[in-house]
DNA sequence: CCATCTTTGTGCACGCGTTCACAAAGACAT
DNA sequence: ATGTCTTTGTGAACGCGTGCACAAAGATGG
């Protein structure tokens, strides 16, 4: 079992602040779309506006990576995304294993988005024997026996874990024993990992609460404010479910003090 | 510019700042773990390695939701559960419509994690004629047609867009005007909104670039001055499998010069 | 070559988020 | 009751990210 440290120091990545990293994609999507329609230059002030930023925000992000832009023209498209896509390590290949090739796993190989960029599945990987060998999205399942050699030999480094919650963290051990030093992860549990491994995590019930909780508090505020003038986003019944199970366990609203 | 219609100053969450709001759903897991495990009591320090963040972090968090702790003991985990739920509005009923049942969005459909805290598939909904009526995850697919309808019979207020990028702006339009004050998009395109409708998206492709680059990043670093630069990418051609004629994809690849 | 106009690159101020450190609050023992 | 011990709640310092505002750079036209 890991037991090392978990938390990731702020990782200040060679100067490139990590909230400009995260835009980067964001800017590299937009010059995409650009340099197909064969848009030779664009200000930032448009691509801003396409990668829904500030245009301030926009130009200081590309000044951590140098100066490309000329002043009184804007920034040349073809030249700013092979900068990104450098920048980015997208000039390389990189091989991807996929673990858990259930609902999620299997849409996740068939994602074309994965090989727009850099990124190749290198295997597909499963628990379940029964599942060996069957191909997903032209890619034979292959069994977790595998899992140590697939990695070591095409030299993988990054992994996405797609199993049940229980076993992520014995998959994350397992693969970062086996030398992956950055994992994707979907399933809902904090994973421990040593030092030097990136871990990044998505999660869609996450997601979902932080909607409710702000979707909550728009029907909260218009209900209270004035009468429901506008359309009532009918939030509905306001029903507490389950949590049920308190003698009294859910004593409403009495504070101590 | 000038307009007084800038992106909202967002923050004002009832004077929870948005990054605490991030947080609850990882407490509130770790909570009901251990509220299944019986364990009555946690101090501040247990929890937060539960959840992965910094204790000091947790207290202050829970400060804004109130004095919920006993000095010398820790916080009543039962009683955690219900306030942070709560504070999150789980306590009511929230229905979904998931707008593109394809590979993802099957998946998501068939995910359990929705159910589990107080979200209700209302409706699948699919362009694709004949996916119509084809049960998914045990519920019919309905036509595009329906949107509306559905929206506002079930007094939806969260919508899933899992279409292709290329239909996604125009599917979110449909929804704001259904009356759908919140959006998770999976599609790698930027949504636009008019004020009073949140957005949150999730791009996997953005996940793994930023691995990428620091996985880019700590190879660099070993090796010392890397000789790549000029390595010619591999322009892997996005192979869409998309089994209907609908509208282009993702954004293809290009290679850059 | 000079003037003008456009747009970049960045200094600076500000606000949010994180973390430390500690006094106060309460539990518990005597 | 009194003292000790544990843990919360928070004041304060600090660092990061954001956005404004503007000088400098360079294009363009005369
Ligand atoms: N389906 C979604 O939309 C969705 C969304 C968000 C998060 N998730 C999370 O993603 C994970 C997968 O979801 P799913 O719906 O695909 O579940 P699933 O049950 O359909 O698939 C899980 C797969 O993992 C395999 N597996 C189990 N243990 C394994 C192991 N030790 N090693 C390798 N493979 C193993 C199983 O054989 C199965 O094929 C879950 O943790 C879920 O919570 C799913
Ligand atoms: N598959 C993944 O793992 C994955 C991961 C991240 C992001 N995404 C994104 O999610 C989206 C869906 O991916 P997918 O793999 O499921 O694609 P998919 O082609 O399998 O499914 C798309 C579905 O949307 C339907 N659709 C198309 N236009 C529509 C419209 N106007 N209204 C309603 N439905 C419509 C199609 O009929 C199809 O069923 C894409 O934008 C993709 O980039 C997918």
């Amino acid at each position: 079992m890991a037991t090392g440290r978990t938390h990731r120091p702020a990782t200040r990545s060679r100067g490139i602040p990590e909230a400009t990293v995260a835009r980067l994609p964001l800017y590299l999507r937009a010059l995409t779309a650009l340099s197909e329609r064969s848009v030779p230059t664009v200000s930032s002030e448009e691509l801003a506006a396409a990668a829904g930023v500030n245009s301030a925000k926009l130009r200081k992000d590309f000044s951590y990576l140098g100066s490309y832009g000329t002043r009184g023209v804007g920034y040349d498209v073809e030249y700013l995304v092979y900068q990104i896509s450098r920048e980015l390590g997208l000039t390389q290949d990189w091989p991807v294993v996929i673990v858990g090739i259930g609902n999620l796993g299997a849409a996740l190989a068939n994602y074309g988005g994965f090989a727009s960029r850099g990124f190749r599945v290198a295997a597909l990987i499963d628990a379940d024997p029964g599942m060996a060998g069957k191909p997903v999205a032209g890619i034979p399942v292959q069994h977790t026996d595998e899992l140590e050699k697939i990695i070591q030999d095409d030299g993988v480094s990054i992994g996405v874990i797609a199993t049940p919650a229980g076993a992520a963290q014995q998959v994350c051990d397992r693969l970062v024993a086996a030398g992956v030093t950055s994992i994707l992860n979907f399933a809902p549990t904090v994973l421990n990992v040593p030092e030097g491994v990136d871990v990044r995590k998505v999660d869609l019930s996450i997601e979902l609460q932080i909607l409710a909780f702000h979707e909550q508090r728009k029907a909260g505020e218009e209900a209270g404010a004035g009468a429901d003038g506008a359309v009532p986003p009918v939030a509905a019944r306001k029903q507490p479910h389950s949590t049920d199970q308190g003698p009294d366990g859910d004593v409403p609203a009495v504070m101590p003090a």
